[in-house]
DNA sequence: GAGCACTGC
């Protein structure tokens, strides 16, 4: 042993287990983070399960060979020695290390988390990889998925209290339940997995967990990114105030090399050029199966078909040297069921000697990180993705084709090699990745806006967001456009601080608008149909426009249409789909997708939950007319600052304040273009779009957000002076029927002109 | 008269 005997420093914890079957218990007597590989193995290799005192199955056994070998089996000595002294830990794993299984167990073991009556988590970006790594581990460990080893999603707690030690989780969930248990006292070691991918939630963890390491010393912590980014968060880390870096744990992985070319010169069109890339690895190299990334659904299809007719053309002419080429189309948004087809097997030779077939998967980032698809042995990179950008100036996030980071490119030339060694063709030249790509893709965080995440770290307690110690720390102006919209909605106050209706509004999993919008609810008489619009304004687009069907499409949207908005437009879907889920074709006759119309309805349920949980009440009327003003106007209550205002006869609109040039997208139901539109999203695609609009009455905007529509304060313009001349007719109004009674003065039930 | 990179609560 290189470190000292752990035995001579602390004395036994009681261990729950132990205190019945004494020394049967392959545990008894071991010291909580003091403990060897040599107790390990022999508590592995053992015949008694050590957390159950279950004996060991025969597939447990066998599942053991094979873990012992992956390359962090070897380092178990090492790792126990580096958790007993540290209390932050970064380690960096390449694919197949293993690491994501067989770390969290190795803490299982030093830990003893179970005598404690503590739990272990680790975290993921997404929830499938939660559930299906829990799986495996439960597997690993001989226990049943659920009790020792459990996992914890949204719309799903696969745990059992009390008896779930090793708990995956993905890291939003973690911080929801921050939010209400700010020491996360219910762990002793935290693993952050995937850090490397700087999702927002993984972030914000980060800086959690520095702080709470310092008031903890109780809690563990292990940070697991991939190689390139392990010194920044050493760094990051940091141990003690003179800089010294977080140790770093390092496990080799278990990939085949795969060789990279590039392009001689830039490419000016890269999926003309990835096409042909694909046709020349298919006439010209051996075997095996190709990746081709792309940006976006339309140009998927669209290489797609191109790929499969230049094929045939290929096979047709020289069918003794080529063989055939089956294309699948993978993005997010194609349903499970076409998603599968990747893992189908290339297709065979059409002749019992002819050349053999071959798969191409045209594919979004998706395949980068959330899917694997074995037998990949040639990747075509063209160098470019869809990426998320937030102007903070105008409040906008949008999409942008924009070219990837070397990260990104090494993590989909990687993709080549998983099963044997491959090929990476690169689209553009070596000098442009060198000297062009970015290191690193920019964290999520510098990207996004922010007034859900500020939200939340104000509910976490966090008071000074500027200062507040982010890995990387967002710009002022993301930070003070947030904290300006959660002011306005009266979530945070003069000073910043949390006022009663915005800890409710932070307890909703929705952005603060939409739950500003379902808390005031109530009060407009209509909660039970607002819940149903956030519900549905939550899912992914209900509309299914295929390329060969779009008039019927249309045609059968048309029918479902509300003239008074799109909002009301997908309050009439939800009522029409639950009215008629007797009829299983009903979506599908309606061009309609019931993949998201079932999530809108998990999504509504759990809402109902935290509804019910302050007493918010599901109250509706009869009168249609009623409800539909009632929804409008609670509508305007939490999105008042994304108003347009029609200027001129054109149809022409310009956004409220910003003073933004919008058109309405060509999707909106409205019946004629209202002088007054409310919209829930902005979108920049070939030009300024407002989406999901809905007509509402200045008089409303005045009445239910006074202090954003301060005349005062507001800029000069047409908007203005349409919105004083509302303001004074109102005056008059009042003071005819009420002598001096001011009109913000009013009720809000009583708000109607 | 157009789209929906990908996650997550």
């Amino acid at each position: 042993m290189s470190y000292d005997n752990p035995y001579t420093r602390a004395p036994p914890v009681k261990n729950a287990a132990s205190s019945s079957l004494g020394a049967s218990n392959p545990l008894h007597g071991w010291l909580p983070r003091k403990v060897y590989a040599k107790q390990v193995r022999e508590a592995m290799d053992g015949d008694v399960n050590p957390f159950t005192q279950q004996p060991l199955s025969e597939s447990y056994k066998k599942i053991l060979q094979a873990r012992k070998k992956l390359p962090v089996f070897a380092q178990m000595e090492e790792f126990l020695k580096m958790f007993s002294e540290n209390q932050i830990i970064v380690m960096v794993g390449e694919t197949g290390s293993g690491k994501t299984t067989q770390i969290p167990q190795f803490v299982c073991f030093s830990d003893l988390p179970h005598t404690k009556g503590k739990m272990i988590a680790c975290t993921q970006p997404r929830r499938v990889a939660a559930m299906s790594v829990a799986k495996r581990v439960a597997d690993e460990m001989d226990v049943q998925l659920g009790k020792q080893v459990g996992y914890s999603i949204r719309f799903e707690d696969m745990t059992e209290s009390g008896t779930t030690f090793m708990k995956y989780m993905t890291d939003g969930m973690l911080l929801r339940e921050a939010m209400n248990d700010p020491e996360l006292s219910r762990y002793s070691t935290i693993i952050l997995d995937e850090a490397h991918e700087r999702t927002l939630s993984t972030d914000i963890l980060m800086g959690l967990l520095k702080a709470l390491a310092k008031r903890r010393s109780d809690l563990k912590i292990i940070v697991m990114s991939a190689t390139l980014d392990a010194l920044k968060f050493q760094k990051y880390f940091s141990v003690s105030t003179d800089g010294t870096p977080a140790p770093l744990f390092k496990v080799p992985g278990r990939t085949h090399p795969v060789e990279v070319f590039y392009t001689q010169e830039p490419e000016p069109d890269y999926v003309e050029a990835a096409i042909r890339t694909v046709l020349m690895i298919h006439r010209a190299e051996d075997p095996g199966d190709i990746l081709l990334f792309l940006t976006g659904e339309e140009e998927i299809e669209d290489a797609c078909r191109k790929i499969k007719l230049e094929a045939d053309d290929l096979m047709n002419q020289d069918p003794d040297s080529v063989g055939p080429l089956v294309c699948i189309p993978l993005y997010s948004s194609l349903p499970p069921q076409q998603q599968q087809r990747i893992f189908d097997p290339a297709p065979p030779a059409r002749t019992p000697d002819g050349p053999r077939g071959r798969k191409v998967v045209v594919s979004t980032n998706i395949a980068e990180t959330s899917l694997t698809i074995d037998g990949i042995v040639y990747v075509v990179d063209p160098g470019f993705s869809k990426q998320k950008v937030y102007n903070p100036r105008i409040r906008v996030e949008s999409l942008l084709v924009s070219p990837i980071s070397k990260a990104s490119a090494q993590q989909r030339a990687g993709r080549a090699g998983r099963t044997r060694p491959g090929k990476c063709f690169r689209l553009y030249t070596e000098k442009d990745f060198m000297t062009e790509l970015e290191e690193q893709t920019h964290p999520e965080i510098l990207r996004s806006n922010l007034a859900n995440t500020v939200l939340e770290l104000v509910k976490l307690g966090i008071t000074d967001l500027v200062r507040f110690d982010y890995v990387d720390a967002p710009a002022p102006e993301t930070l003070m456009r947030a904290l300006e919209l959660l002011n306005f909605l009266a979530a945070l106050d003069d000073d910043g601080k949390l006022t009663h209706l915005g800890s409710i509004m932070a307890e909703f999993p929705l952005d603060p608008q939409m739950a500003k919008m379902l808390i005031v609810s109530p009060e407009f008489r209509c909660s039970n149909e607002v819940l149903t619009i956030v519900a549905m304004l939550s899912v992914p687009n209900v509309w299914i426009r295929p390329p060969n069907q779009r008039k019927e499409a249309d045609a059968a949207k048309a029918m479902l249409t509300v003239p008074e908005g799109d909002h009301l437009t997908l309050l009439n879907v939800f009522n029409n789909y639950m009215q008629n889920k007797h009829d299983k074709n009903w979506a599908w006759n309606n061009y309609l997708s019931v993949r998201a119309l079932v999530q809108a309805e998990n999504v509504r349920s759990q809402l109902l939950r935290i509804m019910e949980r302050f007493e918010l009440d599901l109250v509706s009327t009869d009168d249609q007319r009623k409800l539909y003003i009632g929804v409008r106007q609670a509508l305007c209550c939490g999105f008042f600052m994304q108003v347009a205002h029609k200027e001129g006869e054109k149809g022409a609109y310009l956004t409220v304040k910003d003073n933004q040039v919008v058109a309405l997208h060509p999707s909106c139901g409205l019946e004629t273009q209202p002088e007054w539109a409310i919209y829930h999203e902005f979108v920049l695609t070939t030009k300024p779009y407002i989406r999901t609009v809905t007509d509402v009455k200045p008089e409303w905007l005045l009445e239910f957000a006074p202090q954003y529509f301060d005349m005062s304060a507001f800029p000069d313009g047409e908007t203005k002076r349409a919105l004083v001349r509302v303001q004074s007719k109102r005056a008059r109004k009042f003071e005819v029927a009420n002598g001096n009674s001011k009109p913000s003065d009013r009720p809000v039930k009583k708000a109607r002109k």
